[in-house]
DNA sequence: TCAATACGTCGGAATATTCCGACGCGTCAA
DNA sequence: TTGACGCGTCGGAATATTCCGACGTATTGA
């Protein structure tokens, strides 16, 4: 059983691309495929993938099935990076205080 | 040939950690492997992934290796991300604009 | 009712990932 | 000089990912 990491799912291209369609509006599969140079059943995997990353959200309408984004868990990789992003600045400021102390000496 | 994905690069939890620890300064490998429950081999090619996306830079130092962090290609995954928290903003906006006519009318 | 459409999923193949033990190379300290 | 240390990488095994064609199911429209 495959995992729903966020971040696993974000991995492929294909499935970054899938999210990236679906910001314009919600879309049925055929329609998804037709994007991109693989058949349906791969991109019908691809947002099993997604699902159950509950980075998508189905809506079964008749005969087809609408995939809606939700963006809702990339606020989990948001946070990891802003540790990075923390890091960065305190690295700017430890360079500041370096240049001050090398200033006043 | 593996590719240099920064994404495919962090959709690991042990490359993920490994990161995180080399915010609090360069490590060696020996060093980082005793923090997992995993061979030094293992880690080792770990951070070849994790260098083949320069994420990280190698300091040699005598016998030992230190490993740097290197954030500046998490910026990718930064400008990616954005591309939702802008989706989530105009989703809001959208709604206020509902909310908005719906009240006027 | 019946053919066409939209879809999920399965079996299987090709490939990638992840991990380990073993080996060899350079470096250190005695 | 020599044994121990730190490291990268290779061969190989186990497992996961990615993709396809084929099939079955449900829905639509004629």
């Amino acid at each position: 059983m495959p995992s729903p990491d966020v971040f696993a799912a974000l991995a492929n291209p294909v499935r970054r691309e899938i999210l990236m369609q679906l910001r314009q509006g919600p879309r049925g599969v055929t329609e998804l495929a037709s994007g991109f140079a693989l058949g349906r059943p791969a991109v019908s995997e691809h947002l099993q993938v997604l699902r159950k990353a509950h980075l998508v959200r189905e809506e079964p309408r008749g005969r087809e099935r609408y995939y809606h984004l939700d963006p809702r868990p990339l606020a989990e990789v948001e946070v990891w990076l802003e540790a990075f992003t923390r890091y960065w600045k305190q690295r700017l400021a430890a360079l500041d205080d370096l240049l001050a102390e090398k200033g006043t000496t």
